[in-house]
DNA sequence: AAAAATACCATGTTATCCCATAAATACCCA
DNA sequence: TGGGTATTTATGGGATAACATGGTATTTTT
């Protein structure tokens, strides 16, 4: 299977379209399938999106609770009710919903991040903040790890 | 087969009529149905709604229990006596029982929520405050699923 | 006959389709 | 290899279709 890669910044026009890019959309289309499934990240200011096996994935998951528990009830709602199916227009562009943009705090453009079997689809700003986050950690984390491993 | 995803805002009008959602109408369709079954959610201030599928596996669910039982004849009065069958007119709307108007506490805007199999109808405000509990147990409860779904 | 349900029509908004353009990328052939 | 041509891509705009919603007329119920 084909991963998402690399990062691509795009506009979102006056009608809320944006372009998925064209490298992420043919990856989405080996599935067949003409939309994107999203949902709004668990743990981030940002939108979780994917193709049909990411999809799949979230429905084999709800698959294994037990029908008439509360935690399915929660689960169901959190998931499926926040959960959207972004149809990919003519020209590879989706509308993302209100919902969706409120989330990420999104307002003209947006960042398309590539995590492997899935992506995800950021406020510029916000992305570039998580980055430098996520690199001090990293940092740390070697500085930790460098003084137990010298080669690393 | 398709699911019930995402959630949408309408409006009861003076007549009670609401638009059912476009997206849950083609689905509904899809079993040549022109009815929504529905009965009061058992565990919460809402409706539970859906097509065909939802209403045969409430019978299958009911074939299932000790006939003679005290269980089948609560669960039969509390599903059976209580659900309905919604016709949908020519311009995709219901009119919502009193009854189920009460047990969900609506006045004149509702919220559909897809659940995957079915779809629930809630009182904004009160979706809401649910979605909210269900998005904290949800978080708490994903440690344990991090472990299953890595990529999830 | 009155009230409720249903069919039918009208409207504004939004999404979708189709086409145009400019920039970037891939392609081809001397 | 280089230079020019064709394709692809992102983006914008206008035209069209779908949708939610309100209203009026007609039918059914009681």
């Amino acid at each position: 299977m084909q991963l998402f890669l690399s990062k691509f910044k795009n506009k979102i026009d006056q009608k809320g379209r944006v372009s998925i890019p064209a490298q992420f959309r043919s990856i989405l289309f080996q599935d067949g399938s003409q939309k994107i499934f999203c949902y709004p990240s668990l743990d981030a200011e940002a939108i979780d999106a994917g193709g049909d096996s990411l999809s799949r994935e979230i429905y084999a998951l709800m698959d294994n609770l037990d029908p008439y528990s509360d935690e399915k009830d929660f689960l169901s709602t959190a998931l499926f009710g926040l959960s959207e199916e972004l149809r990919i227009d003519s020209d590879g562009r989706v509308i993302l919903s209100d919902a969706l943009i409120q989330h990420a705090q999104i307002s003209d453009e947006v960042i398309f991040v590539g995590l492997g079997q899935k992506f995800q689809i950021w406020e510029p700003n916000r992305f570039s903040n998580y980055l430098q986050d996520a690199q001090k950690k990293v940092r740390e984390q070697r500085l930790l790890l460098s003084k137990k491993n010298k080669g690393f």
